[in-house]
DNA sequence: ACACGACCTTCCGC
DNA sequence: AGCGGAAGGTCGT
């Protein structure tokens, strides 16, 4: 048994910022599918990465509560450099885009659409996360022909196997999202497969060395100041990445607030709710482009924002029909448990 | 330009 | 008990 080269992370203090539920639902925001690195550690409590710290964080009536996990004295005194409690909000607000008001947006939405008016009813606090664009755009390469389950099991052991350890939490490593320096070996591919990263696996590695070896991190996050269409075009120069997973990388990484992730959700939703007869029988790029402007017409410049709201409506009531079945099977089913 | 099928793996339903 | 189908798609034909 090898003895922890990292100390375990050491208790630390607790902060707050102004937050209503109105601007912001953690539990909705962080467990749909915009991110795959939070977890509810605690009922309430989300524990994740964010800027290379381990955070946990909880909300109460009108307020978000924080605290960022330290390492000890002996530990990696340089990488540990502690955050002031400036940094920390900062961090959080820019994560969370707080300065982005959502009442007013939800508002001009809902007068615009009344069908988004009834979904978001029950949906408030739904919010487009400001991540890292190198996490952001290799983990929804990972989201092809894939549920979030096994695509938050997948990057889970993608940042263990690849990601430097950031500290210990109830004795589990906790991983940092591996840098693209740590991705370029001639052996990442075989890697990956053997993490279960399936035909993915060639598609992860090639992007990182795509990356790595032409915008950098520094050049993929500076497409934050190009114009969408830009940005999109750049994207999906990239393998493993089309028309969807730029969108979501524009959208969740890089700035776009108009930039509509169309998948088969979306198509459906746009199709029976909208009745949109847009494109033909398939998601062709001239489909992608049409529902993508209808929805930017229908609800304005922040319309990716709008149906991430919608999106996280619809898979909380497909989890919420998926449990309530489950629950009367039990009730049906032969008692007999027995194992043969 | 569009329609297909293949692609890894896991999970779910019959 | 196994098999078919689908899961926040993308790529080549």
């Amino acid at each position: 048994m090898k003895l922890r080269e990292t100390p375990s992370a050491c208790p630390s203090l607790w902060r707050s910022l102004p937050c209503p539920p109105a601007e912001l639902r953690l539990d909705l925001v962080l467990s749909s599918g915009q991110t795959f690195r939070w977890w509810e550690s605690s009922p309430g409590a989300w524990t994740g990465v964010l800027g290379e710290h381990v955070w946990t964080l909880r909300q109460d009536r009108d307020r978000l509560w924080y605290t960022v996990y330290g390492k000890e004295e002996n530990g990696h005194p340089a990488e540990a450099a502690m955050l002031d409690a400036a940094e920390m909000e900062q961090i959080l607000r820019d994560y969370f885009q707080l300065d982005v008001g959502l009442p007013a947006l939800y508002r001009a939405w809902g007068a615009a659409d009344p069908h988004f008016c009834k979904v978001a009813k029950d949906f408030p606090g739904v919010r487009v996360l400001r991540q890292d664009p190198v996490e952001c755009l290799l983990s929804f390469i990972c989201t092809s022909n894939n549920h979030i389950s096994r695509i938050t099991a997948m990057i889970e052991r993608f940042c263990q196997a690849f990601g430097r350890r950031l500290c210990y939490l109830d004795d589990q490593a906790v991983h940092a999202f591996p840098s693209l320096s740590a991705l370029t070996g001639a052996d990442t591919e075989e890697r990956l497969r053997a993490l279960g990263f399936g035909y993915r696996a060639k598609f992860v590695s090639g992007t990182a060395r795509a990356i790595a070896e032409g915008l950098g991190a520094e050049g993929l996050r500076a497409l934050r100041a190009v114009p969408y269409a830009e940005a999109r075009r750049v994207l999906c120069t990239l393998p493993g990445v089309g028309a969807k997973v730029a969108d979501c990388v524009c959208l969740m990484a890089l700035d776009k607030a108009e930039a509509v992730p169309v998948d088969t959700h979306v198509w459906r939703i746009a199709r029976q709710r909208y009745g949109a007869v847009l494109g033909g029988r398939s998601l062709t790029p001239r489909a992608h482009q049409e529902i993508g402007n209808f929805f930017r017409g229908l609800w304005g410049s922040h319309a990716g924002w709008a149906q991430a709201v919608l999106f996280c409506a619809d898979l909380r009531k497909n989890q919420e029909l998926a449990r309530s079945r489950d629950q009367g099977k039990q009730g049906q089913d032969s008692p007999g448990d027995v194992t043969h």
